[in-house]
DNA sequence: ACCTGAACACCGTTCAAGT
DNA sequence: ACCTGAACACCGTTCAAGT
């Protein structure tokens, strides 16, 4: 009887699935979405590239995975508040996720195969609109106008550099700075008079926008059929 | 005195940074965004990837380039218009541009310098919405709502496979077959009962939306101050 | 069953050299 | 002024070989 193979990964847990995934969700964290490589992702973990295919496909099957798993952050909206409470809950849970993952809203589009987590979130959306009164058609109306405003708003969020804070109101200035307002007058005088005030940040439009639809769908909802 | 050169480029136009620009959206178009690299560009231009460097500075800068270009093919708002007319249709013309160019609405996110085209439109939006009566503070609020909207619309559009026509049904079916109804009953009705039947088509979806966000401003533009 | 080393067919970009 | 060839430091992925 040969004895106990001796730990191969001084000590480190066994490589699986979910630690690849986690992993790599840390490294697009940190590093952005583009410095996630095979390879550099192996050496985070102290095994080479090709190990993961152990565990992923290939890169497109990871980043399916580590989609699947930020669906998992999300708040599912809750059966003990109203439709409405419910909904806004988590559409402010969505948007606090893709800010603390910036890299994973590009990457939904090409999400080719949804994931559990991913179709549970789904599912519980839908049946709260179903159970807030919402007919089927207006249910697949609520749910593209809804999710289209939130996870748009999170692609504008990360593109614009408008949040409050210094280096922010720096960088804003200097794109003021090359704004001829001849050429842009209306461009000129936002950012001048409105968002370059002190107290502007652009983080504070999002809940507007969500307010505007959620009104506008129960609207919708009550004046059907 | 030496004899004029021969033409080296056999016949065709000498490079410029517009004939990159144009050749890198065809081919973004054709295969992807992931089939355009600087080599294959080069290439398809019957140069080696190095001259390019001589029209763009970096990739970078090429896919600036590209997404300021695409601006110009938006229909820009009209003055003849009343503002929710000439935004409604420069909304429908932008979600047509992206559908022409599904790589785009990725791209803008990470698009770091805004160019004379993008400017140019944004400046119209804007414009559009002051001389329709909305306060600085307003605008700000139905420029980030309306263009949230859009674009997340484009981009749920392009990752969902429920445009009419047969393969995308097909493609729906072998979806909703994965999808146990027991886990998943509120998407699993929704498929079966609503998007499956015929004449459903995700396309229509955007009006919904579109028209909820236009009549949402007019009613926050009339009940402000 | 899981991990590795070498190899293949790619990338973006630099730099010195050509015309 | 513009284009090229060679080189550098990377990619994702395969495959046969190791344990």
């Amino acid at each position: 009887m040969p004895a106990r193979k001796i730990q191969r990964t001084e000590g480190r847990t066994r490589l699986n699935r979910d630690r690849v995934l986690e992993t790599a969700i840390s490294l697009a964290d940190e590093g952005g979405i583009e410095k996630l490589s095979m390879r550099r992702l192996g050496e985070e973990l102290g095994v080479e590239a090709m190990s993961l295919y152990n565990h992923v496909s290939n890169k497109e099957d990871l980043l399916n995975g580590m989609i699947d798993a930020l669906y998992g952050e999300i708040e599912l909206p809750s059966h003990d508040d109203d439709w409405k409470t419910a909904v806004r809950k988590r559409s402010v849970s969505v948007r606090a996720v893709l800010l603390r993952h910036p890299w994973a809203n590009g990457l939904m589009d090409s999400a080719t195969q949804a994931g559990p987590g991913t179709l549970r979130h789904h599912d519980r959306v839908l049946g709260t609109f179903r159970n807030g009164g919402f007919s089927l058609a207006m249910t697949a109306h609520a749910f593209s106008a809804l999710d289209s405003y939130v996870y748009g708003y999170a692609k504008q969020e990360k593109a614009l550099p408008f949040d409050s804070g210094e280096e922010a109101a720096a960088m804003a200035n200097v794109m003021l700075a090359q704004l001829p307002p001849s050429e842009y007058p209306y461009l000129h005088e936002l950012m001048s008079k409105h968002v370059l005030q002190p107290g502007y940040s652009y983080a504070d439009e999002f809940t507007f926008g969500l307010d505007l639809v959620l009104d506008g769908l129960e609207r919708a909802r009550d004046s059907e059929g």
